[in-house]
DNA sequence: GCGTTGCTTCGGTTACGACCGAAGTATGAA
DNA sequence: TTCATACTTCGGTCGTAACCGAAGCAACGC
């Protein structure tokens, strides 16, 4: 009953509205500057500027100065998942009032997730990847001799990615499809091997577009019903 | 940038002190009674009567009326896993003054996270498995073929497990050791094994206090350098 | 029936913290 | 140097929500 004040202090922390918006903003892995947060989340600069010295305190987000901007970012990819195994516990608490404008459509579709492929997208590339044997393990998530050679054609350095302190596969749980999409140093090297092909591109926010052939080529390659 | 709020909404209810300790309080997966709760977060009932109907509406917690009492549980074991890895990013927050009273040096070698074992012990027990190829993963395990005879033999039922919609390894980040412990319906199991055997029992709140000879044999089977 | 226990609801107080305006500091441009 | 931009710090206002005392229900025992 002593942890309790220890939840609290980051609870408190992810409590407030502008904070909670400023951490949504830096979901996408992005730097942004004092400013850009403050109107992300709807407050003056000095408000976000208080924020930020709070989420800066508790390590949250690291601050890094360059000229006279100060660019914030999410301090690690471990903060960004609890954040979105919080939206998950939101999604049961019903708070998610299921607003189905044009822009949450898009965010449903395909996101990014810190720094690697969420949404219906993102779900439908870790199912593909299963039902093709590239990736096995239900819940905990295995990279299969297949799969290492897939996606070493595919573009990936599979070498450089397994020497790293990063998990390679990540099962990462998606608020949207209440289903896992892959995480991890693989799924952000398969993003970032989308955006080189050119097969989608990250619009503003976290919202990722595909072009109409990149879907094509994304759903021949790894949604086996398409 | 729109879906701050719903962070807020369940950060908002974890960040106070007072709603935090009810939490922890039920982190052993146990039930409480309104009372109970009051006491374990140093507020009033009425106090806490409010706050349980809160983190009730949010579908945080699942009540059951017995008589004149109410029995509050937490709603489910994701819920205490989402809590548990807050506590991992209050760790990195600085916001663990290193409190190192008797009580808490029990709760750092063997407490119970929501029904699985949790602490020094939660991590030697996955240690050991894996050095003794039981369980297989660096962070997303897989049960061996050894493992399956091994816990077969310690009297676990896994094809009743692996029916279960659960999963049954499941890395936990345990927040006071910063390593994985083993969660998942196998850990629970392992768990309530031990207890059976009476290698350990579990004391108030969520310590668990193994016996000298139950240390002795949980640790020839399950600690290698031992 | 009566009293007791366990809990909820109501009302009023209080305190904490989010917020912005204004002033202050630092970096860069002219 | 002077001005502009990006940000931080200070001070004061205002709302929200946590809190408890008191009263109201509901379940059980006698």
């Amino acid at each position: 009953m002593k942890e309790g004040p220890v939840i609290a202090s980051v609870g408190a922390l992810l409590g407030d509205p502008a904070r909670a918006n400023i951490l949504s903003a830096l979901m996408d892995g992005r730097a942004l500057t004092v400013s850009e947060l403050a109107e992300a989340a709807g407050v003056t600069i000095q408000t976000a500027s208080g924020h930020l010295s709070k989420l800066g305190a508790a390590n949250l987000l690291t601050a890094e100065k360059q000229g006279r901007h100060r660019y914030f970012r999410l301090s690690g990819p471990d903060v960004a998942q609890v954040l979105e195994a919080l939206m998950g516990l939101a999604q049961r608490t019903g708070a998610t009032r299921v607003r189905t404008g044009p822009r949450n459509a898009a965010l449903r579709a395909a996101r990014v997730c810190y720094d690697h492929l969420a949404g219906e997208r993102g779900v439908e590339l870790l199912n593909g990847a299963r039902q093709r044997d590239y990736i096995a393990g239900d819940e905990q998530l295995v990279l299969t001799d297949r799969g290492r050679a897939f996606f070493g054609e595919f573009g990936i350095d599979l070498a450089r990615l397994e020497k790293g302190r990063r998990p390679v596969c990540r099962a990462c749980l998606d608020w949207s499809e209440r289903r896992s999409h892959l995480g991890g140093a693989l799924g952000a090297a398969i993003l970032s091997r989308l955006l080189d092909k050119g097969w989608a591109r990250r619009d503003s926010g976290r919202v990722v577009t595909f072009t109409g052939q990149g879907l094509g080529e994304f759903r021949s390659i790894f949604v086996p019903s398409a």
